[in-house]
DNA sequence: CACCTTATTGATAATCATTATCAATTAAAT
DNA sequence: ATTTAATTGATAATGATTATCAATAAGGTG
């Protein structure tokens, strides 16, 4: 049974306020006023994985993780930055329907490209 | 410029025989007899990848990849595997229109969930 | 409230995956 | 055949994640 400790209700409260899908690294940052040790935030994390209190996003820089689950996401080849994707769910299940999968707990969609912000930039620079 | 050297050969032509999704792990086993060290092995994927030969299918459990590229993938959160889902293209092509995303280089959609084989030997031992 | 049991924590070591280094090799151009 | 520079392989270095374990604290019980 999961016990309430101090270093969890912290660690759920930065991932609810956080939009930013952040990495253990910037987990680690954003609570490091609050001496949590890294085995902790690691652990923490996991199990509210497991738990399916937030999601984990696996992207070709490492692991993300986000508070939020009715979305999906963009994911820019240059700068790494996630940003959020609304579809209308029906779609989603439009999509399951045509396979003949049953039983899926979650759809990790990420669409790969080079955001708007890179792509000014290159612009700018060549 | 690229040169066309005994090891990316074979490394290429492994990856197009097997159909299993991967790890680099599993590659380097699959290349044990060909005396390739694995640091090559690591480049020469990342340098596929690069080049947009083979995919990187990145996973809870770590990295695979895939010789094939026009279909997307189940992923059993019980023994790990991958396998194939296609699926009409022109349902992504609906879905990509509803966002307002442009210039997406891959969809990367991983369903996620248990496999058949898993499911049995749930019911089996329980 | 005091006590007990046991999950959780934090510091640290250990492990695993990936990248960097660099001398030796080899592809490919001349 | 010679030259040049990319590639290789062995190994060290780095980075991410997990395991270990004594100390702490959550939450149940009388």
């Amino acid at each position: 049974m999961e016990r309430k400790t101090v270093q969890r209700q912290e660690i759920i409260e930065v991932l609810k306020n956080n939009y930013n899908h952040p990495t253990i690294k910037e987990l680690c940052e954003l609570v490091s006023d609050k001496n949590i040790g890294q085995a902790t935030v690691y652990r923490t994390v996991n199990s509210l994985v497991n738990d399916d209190v937030i999601r984990r996003i696996d992207c070709p820089d490492g692991v993300h993780y986000d508070y939020r689950k009715e979305h999906y996401h963009f994911y820019c080849l240059k700068c790494n930055k996630i940003t959020d994707v609304f579809l209308d769910n029906s779609l989603i299940d439009n999509l399951l329907s045509t396979s003949n999968l049953t039983d899926i707990k979650h759809v990790n969609l990420v669409f790969e490209g080079i955001c708007d912000n890179c792509k000014k930039l290159n612009k700018d620079t060549c």
